[in-house]
RNA sequence: GCGGAAGUAGCUCAUUUGGUAGAGCACAACCUUGCCAAGGUUGGGGUGGCCGGUUCGAGCCCGGUCUUCCGCUCCA
């Protein structure tokens, strides 16, 4: 990362919070480190981003249908979906080198090490002792064995090793108001994905919605992980908002839709005006255990590229496991006719496109493109700088300023009029008060992209003066024509 | 977690060797004001991140602590 990219991340930051879109959160108390609350402006630019995601999906789709599933889920779909087993390994740094590992992949790799010696029975003594540790969470008795068996790192070659400490993916908290006998019984989880609750609704959607395959479903919600470092501003929070769809196809048509939604939610971006070169997909190598296909939309953040959005082939990984640990059958039954065999499809546990993207994210997506310290220069000559954010008007926090050019002459009643006709239809603004060069460069900075002056002339003539954001090009139009232009735009 | 930097008014920053805190912008009121942040007057606002030490006296020196930012590390 460049300095200058980064002062410009800076800036971004500190207008977010000057401007009433993003603070830290519990301030007062010093914050709470990667945990972030959005202000006036923010909340409507993040609603709008959502509404716009969310029209887009169950507007705009006959197929694919929206639900709002609870935070809170049984604790087994988390087994299901191997959130519980596969995060929470002990971990340990290596001072020297920095480098992290896992304790069990560490150890592992020593008692390979004492196999090829040809030392069988230590080997065999040495994952005896580690599994009983793991499984009692015996985390001094482990960091022992490391010591004992002189275990290095491979990349310093030392043995100046951390204490051990257990990485935990997901929040845990109680449930119920009643201590259990057994303290466990009580956990749930707050859920680190949205995706859970779409998969445990699959049949209750498809069969109460009468849908047919292929078909989708859409959420937005609060998703929490407890990442080790959580970092970047709204980037990598802790808690964050996700904008999922699962998409269920038939089997051995995945590789179609994939590439159909992987085209689609780039055209998602662009349709918002967000310029083209400053996307790029990022195709998985490695793939996580569900996935089939992987790839990102990244967008050049003034960070760098980093991931937006992931489309993901996760074939039937999700039903079938929940089928299996519920004990619930999550088949669907097709009854198009296939031409190959002239029967229905018939049975079969649907494949999984998902797409999903953070609400967080595409909002300093939007921040960041939007942002600008624009140099101007005046009619004699001389510049100035003003900062405007070029939201897109779909998405701005406030369509429209009204302003009236003087306190006085009857001007604020005639801006009044004007805010009562508009104010049913999109969000507006309202202000008198400091100089009208003052107020529209207060409006360019959270966004605003239209300004109507009410001066003199609108008394004669019922003309007003609107202003571009853009542009800062003023045209004189008819009073009542000023909601119209507005929605044109919206 | 390690290394580095920083915490003074809402924001941006001053306060030369330690002597009971100041400016600009912002905010409020009134006046003025015909179109791009720059008219005037007045006013409100700070236990200097927190705790302790040295000193007659600490925003400044020392120690601790908290928080934030940057880099490394990790990342479904």
């Amino acid at each position: 990362m460049s300095i200058q990219h980064n002062n410009k991340f800076q800036e971004i930051i500190s207008h977010a919070k000057e401007y009433g879109f993003v603070f830290p959160s519990s301030e007062i108390y010093d914050g709470l480190s990667a945990v972030y609350d959005y202000g006036p402006y923010g909340a409507e630019l993040k609603k709008n981003i959502r509404d716009y995601w969310w029209k887009s999906m169950t507007q705009f789709n006959d197929n694919i249908v929206g639900i709002d599933a609870a935070i809170f889920m049984h604790p087994t779909t988390w087994k299901a979906s191997g959130h519980v087993d596969n995060f929470s390994d002990p971990m340990i740094d290596n001072k020297d080198s920095k480098k992290r590992y896992r304790v069990d992949h560490l150890i592992e790799a020593k008692a390979e090490e004492l196999a090829l010696e040809g030392k069988k029975e230590e080997e065999y003594e040495l994952l005896k002792k580690m599994d009983e540790y793991l499984a009692a969470d015996d985390f001094v008795a482990l960091k022992n064995i490391i010591e004992e068996y002189k275990i290095k790192c491979s990349v310093s070659g030392t043995s100046n090793w951390t204490d051990i400490r257990q990485f935990n993916l997901m929040f845990k908290t109680e449930f119920g108001a009643v201590a259990a006998d057994n303290a466990e019984d009580n956990i749930v989880y707050l859920r680190p994905e949205t995706a859970q609750g779409i998969f445990v609704n699959f049949l209750n959607v498809q069969k109460t919605a009468r849908m047919k395959i292929p078909f989708g479903i859409a959420q937005t919600g609060k998703a929490f992980r407890n990442e080790i470092v959580a970092r970047q501003f709204i980037f990598r929070m802790r808690e964050f908002e996700q904008m999922e769809m699962q998409f269920f196809v038939r089997p051995g048509t995945e590789d179609e839709w994939y590439k159909y939604w992987k085209n689609e939610r780039l055209n998602w971006h662009l349709s918002l005006g967000l310029p083209k070169e400053k996307y790029r997909y990022h195709d998985h190598v490695k793939l996580a255990h569900y996935a089939k296909e992987a790839c990102d939309i990244e967008y050049e953040f003034p960070i760098g590229f980093k991931e937006v959005e992931g489309i993901h082939s996760r074939s039937d990984f999700d039903l079938s496991q929940h089928q299996q640990f519920s004990k619930k059958k999550q088949q669907y039954f097709d009854n198009d006719i296939n031409p190959e065999t002239g029967k229905a499809f018939g049975n079969y546990i649907p494949y999984v496109i998902e797409t999903s993207i953070g609400l967080d994210r595409m909002f300093l997506l939007v921040l960041s493109n939007a942002y600008e310290e624009e140099t101007i220069t005046k009619e004699d000559g001389s510049t100035d700088t003003r900062i405007v954010l070029h939201i897109p008007a779909k998405l701005a926090p406030v369509k429209l300023a009204v302003l009236p050019l003087l306190k006085k002459d009857g001007l604020p009643e005639i801006a009044q009029q004007l805010m009562a006709d508009c104010k049913p239809y999109f969000k507006c603004f309202y202000e008198e008060k400091d100089a009208i060069g003052k107020r529209y460069r207060r409006q360019d900075a959270i966004g605003t992209p239209f300004c109507v002056t009410i001066d003199h002339q609108t008394k004669e003539d019922n003309t007003v003066t609107i202003r571009f954001r853009d542009s800062m090009k003023q045209e004189r139009i008819a009073f009542n024509k000023v909601r119209e232009l507005v929605m044109q735009n919206l």
